[in-house]
DNA sequence: GCGATCATGTAACATGTTACATGATTGA
DNA sequence: TCAATCATGTAACATGTTACATGATCGC
């Protein structure tokens, strides 16, 4: 449902699935995914409703591509879904989970090096998305009112996934802290012992 | 394949279905969420791999209970699961789509308006956090370093979810500003100057 | 010639939601 | 008596992933 919907607003151009993908990887990735898999059905079924329409074109290499460009009725089912009201879906990630039940581990060397982990590549993303900004918002010399409607709706979200990430970024060093405080109050307790790992 | 070790984790105290879908509607719904008709073909299967077992139990009231404890060969699996690498899915936001589109509709009125229900949204979903982690985690006089290994590994997760919301809260509060300012700024441009909504 | 990229698709599987089916007990 | 809660499940559908199938062209 919101894939198909996500297709028609990246169909601002029009556009092959190849290239569709290559707009998730590129532009959208930081909220939304999909596989060509995935794309090629929903562009059929887009097609099938009349959202959208499809012409052949050469390819500067490899096999004809299939163009596709949005329909009147296209761009009305996508007004109509930006119009709607907001669509939450619920959030599920599995590295909190494993958090939560690795108590069971009774290592707290465990439980640091986890948040190690998780900070590193929560630190690698937050650089991805600092580039993205920098290359595609800061190369014109103007400030956030210089940008056209579109472009100002695109920075609006992606500021939301660069502070998302930079609290989760800074819940990693207070977790570390927190661990290490723990280490240091009761160094010797349950069982593990043994087992000191950087 | 997370739900599955989600389960077992929430079996450290025996449980039915029923139960388990009581957790996680007011233990754990900050990051995962299930229903009853996924959770019981789950617990079925378990049964069969023999990571849990089950044991028929009387109701106070309504029909018999299936009340399902760990084996084992569970909590083995369970452990491998929590000391494994953090599994990442990449994360799908519908209502962040939405906004990333939103310039098609030309009128920042909506916009402004559709940033103000997302800050009621998660100026509620953070006040359920607080009320979490107030009755949770602080009923008790000490402090974090009084915690149970349990206690502490579950007031980190709740620490992140809190901190996630109120992230996104200021944001809205930094996007509402932002979209006000530009309504200041060029207040009749594209064809959407009647349209005023509070 | 070989691997990368261009390009489109299908099939099998995994995961999750909504709707349906059944029936007991308790309190207003 | 009627709605809510207790309790277990199935079926149909929606969504998404991984693996497979096919083949061209470009640069090394």
């Amino acid at each position: 449902m919101s894939l198909e919907r996500i297709l028609l607003g990246l169909l601002r151009e029009p556009a092959s699935g190849y290239d569709l993908k290559n707009l998730f990887d590129r532009s959208i990735r930081y909220f939304w995914a999909a596989e060509l898999s995935q794309i090629y059905p929903t562009l059929h079924r887009l097609l099938k409703r009349g959202w959208v329409r499809r012409r052949r074109a050469a390819s500067a290499r490899g096999p004809d591509r299939k163009v596709y460009s949005l329909t009147g009725a296209g761009r009305q089912a996508l007004r109509e879904w930006v119009a709607g009201e907001p669509k939450f879906g619920d959030e599920r990630f599995a590295y909190v989970a494993q958090l939560f039940f690795m108590w069971e581990l009774g290592d707290f060397y465990r439980t640091l090096s986890f948040a190690k982990t998780l900070r590193t590549r929560f630190a690698d993303r937050l650089g991805e998305l600092h580039e993205i900004k920098r290359s595609r918002f800061e190369s014109e010399a103007g400030s956030v009112e210089q940008l056209s409607d579109d472009e100002f709706h695109q920075y609006l979200t992606l500021e939301l996934g660069l502070r998302t990430i930079a609290a989760r970024l800074e819940w990693c060093d207070w977790v570390i802290a927190a661990i290490e405080n723990r280490i240091a109050a009761k160094p010797h307790t349950d069982g593990a012992t043994k087992r000191r790992r950087k």
